[in-house]
DNA sequence: CCCGCCCTTTGCAAAAATGCAAAACCCTTT
DNA sequence: AAAGGGTTTTGCATTTTTGCAAAGGGCGGG
């Protein structure tokens, strides 16, 4: 029996097909196919159901998994063991919201990287919950603290959120003074069916019923804010990369919300994670505050500044 | 890197040279070098020292090896977890001291055999104490309860032991009646610096100064006593095997001793493990029961019985 | 209803791993 | 001092594994 078939057999468990498991495994879907062929013959069972859009695991490979997960332990501590105290090496696959993403991963882990030369990060920016549990991604960044599950869940640091638009736009259209001046504004926000979190709920919290220009992605939205198509709900962090964006109703409407970061329970132990997690931690709270303390201050009657 | 290279490293480890790695194994020493080689440059460290006999562990396998003790502990869980609660199978090698070895494991483990056909047994006898840590074998029988080490223990079965001589070399001598009697005749023993544990001393417990023939294996003592070489501590349970040898002074010397089940501490929640233990365990008490039962009561005045 | 996409499976050629035999080495023994 | 038994290492033929391309199937959208 080869020892490396079970870390074929966790990737095809994971991934609940041969090809996608091939595609994270780098290998060859028909390989895959063979490998967990092979192990079902030596262990004499039949651990996947073949259903048409993929493999499914049988009971019997879900009596397999928790082993299997234990020798993956093992076997990514038997590495961090040698590798010693120095740098933080290897890959590692970081889900995050795509405001995260966009506006703050990218600077923090490239510091990450250049710090780490080893190191191999992977940022997937998605609009929706991460399934940590069939190892989508290494560690989550979410919005709000996560209910159920046995993860390991750690407060990365708080960011504010206020109104914001192109000054193009504010200057084309009568002062915003209060929340009643809002009325009337064309404004951008979230697709509503497609929100997957409560906190994302900006709008409606300021008691804007609906918006006319929505999107998945704060990005996409943020760009449209920047295209002089109105008024949103912006987070802080990001307005230093959009020149001319201004906040506005500072004073009648603020957020605040936290990043929360989520791993596997599993890699509760491993040195290398938590360091991961202790160094993302620091930057990301080091870059809000950063990026944050870069926005213009603006008196209420001077929305006019530089560029 | 493939995780079928830490179950090679695990064999080098203890065998401490890739020849006997592959013995073990099954594969050719040289796809063992190559494969520890491949763990290596993976790793980037060196795992082993070459010594002129052999690999050495490094201070760096010394320790990958817990890790990859743990990734066999799961291995076997894994196997045993999908086996089911049916039979014992897979393989097993157990130490035994010779007596043991030739006189009961044989009709012991063929019943086992028997009685689970995937089951697989190898029986090895030596005269000396194992090195379990080592997986010389996966259980040990040994003569003595073991005081060091963080082994699982277990009290196999009681055995006695009697003098014995062959009834030839009995009618060839006058009759022997008292301890004293036993003067001047041929003692047969343990080469007395081959002595491996104190239990064996038998005959200085019996206040025997010294043996004429010796030997480091009891099965060996046995046949010379067969051969009407002179008179000798024998197990019980071997006389019905030797058809003629008559225990003698059964009253005035008479041992009992313990055999010991010796198995490792990581094995200690392996279901397979444990009822294997159980098996041999009540396989063994009735052997000897069986065994002891056999053997003639002979009154002190009728040496002559049935052939 | 058919077309396209994603999935698995199969056949075949290339690549990789393996076993074997020989060489080189060290230690012990004669 | 040389021979013998143990080890590892190396070169080469063979076997095994792998990747690629094509084929076969089911599901959903136009």
């Amino acid at each position: 029996m080869d020892w490396d078939d079970m870390r074929i057999f966790l990737a095809v468990a994971r991934a609940d097909s041969l090809s996608a498991a091939g595609r994270r495994l780098g290998i060859d879907a028909s390989t895959v196919g063979r490998r967990v062929l092979r192990l079902e013959t030596a262990l004499a069972v039949k651990l996947f159901q073949k259903t048409p859009q993929g493999y499914s695991l049988a009971p019997e490979g879900e009596r397999l998994l928790p082993h299997a997960e234990t020798i993956e332990a093992a076997m990514t501590g038997a590495s961090e063991a040698l590798s010693g105290p120095g740098g933080i090496s290897g890959q590692v696959r970081i889900g995050a919201p795509d405001g995260c993403a966009n506006y703050l991963l990218p600077q923090v882990c490239a510091r990450l990287c250049a710090a780490h030369p080893g190191l191999e990060v992977q940022i997937v920016a998605l609009p929706r919950v991460f399934n940590l549990s069939r190892r989508e991604a290494d560690m989550a960044i979410a919005v709000s603290r996560p209910t159920a599950g046995k993860a390991v869940i750690q407060r990365l640091t708080d960011y504010n959120l206020h109104l914001a638009a192109h000054e193009d736009y504010l200057s084309g259209h009568p002062p915003i003074r209060t929340r009643a001046d809002l009325k009337g504004l064309r404004m951008i926000g979230y697709i509503s069916d497609m929100i997957f979190d409560r906190e994302l709920d900006y709008l409606a919290e300021t008691g804007v019923e609906r918006a006319a220009l929505t999107s998945n992605s704060v990005s996409v939205q943020m760009q449209a804010i920047r295209a002089g198509a109105g008024v949103g709900i912006v987070h802080d962090f990001a307005i230093p990369f959009c020149p001319g964006v201004r906040r506005i109703l500072t004073d009648e409407v603020s957020l605040t919300r936290s990043f929360w970061l989520i791993r596997h329970a599993d890699d509760r132990s491993s040195q290398r994670m938590n360091r991961l997690a202790e160094a993302l931690a620091q930057g990301l709270k080091a870059e809000v505050a950063r990026l944050q303390g870069l926005v213009p201050v603006e008196t209420e009657m001077s929305p006019a500044g530089r560029t």
